[in-house]
DNA sequence: TTAATCAATCGAAACTTTCGAATATATAAA
DNA sequence: TTTATATATTCGAAAGTTTCGATTGATTAA
């Protein structure tokens, strides 16, 4: 992984109101519905949707549309590439 | 590893120079001297301070001064905490 | 249709980060 | 001592991030 990428990831896992969603969605099969992260992290709905937001440009998650609902499913391969990318730095 | 602690050594990490300081470090049995700094990022004086500063502070490296020149070593032990933290997020 | 719901986007305010210029401090050399 | 060198600190400006209300678009239910 490019050290580029592993900065962007970085950025992305440096705010604790993403930690809480990845946190939650790893103790839950690395799923979580958009509805539920207003439970998880208490924020106005803009809020939200701008953290999954960041969290999607990394590459972390990946939305799957499900009519009006949205369920967010984390990205296992780019998770694995990034702790790969620092362990060996 | 607290999640506020994973942030403050996410945020760490959310920068390219910082990256490429460490990337130097764990190439070089995980020292640098402060010296060599300026030849691995292309920054002002400053602006090498600062940016040790962010990674003193956030525990992934620690100083030693040696008369007028500064060496600084890799915390493995935080580095390992954080790898593990995320890993087992 | 119309109304309700979920989620993205926009825009503005508040806050944080980044970096260089100037300044300060510490050590060493002359 | 005086001077030079290495690093830190402080300050201010520019850029970036976070937050939230208002708006918008998409989907579903009535």
């Amino acid at each position: 992984m490019e050290l580029k990428q592993v900065e962007k990831i970085a950025k992305a896992l440096g705010d604790i109101n993403r930690l809480k969603i990845l946190q939650y969605m790893h103790q839950h099969d690395g799923r979580v519905e958009c509805m539920e992260l207003g439970n998880i992290i208490n924020l106005a709905q803009p809020s939200i949707s701008h953290h999954i937001k960041k969290l999607t440009e990394a590459g972390l998650i990946e939305p799957q549309k499900d009519g009006r609902y949205y369920l967010y499913t984390l990205n296992q391969t780019t998770w694995q590439e990034y702790v790969q990318a620092i362990q060996t730095l």
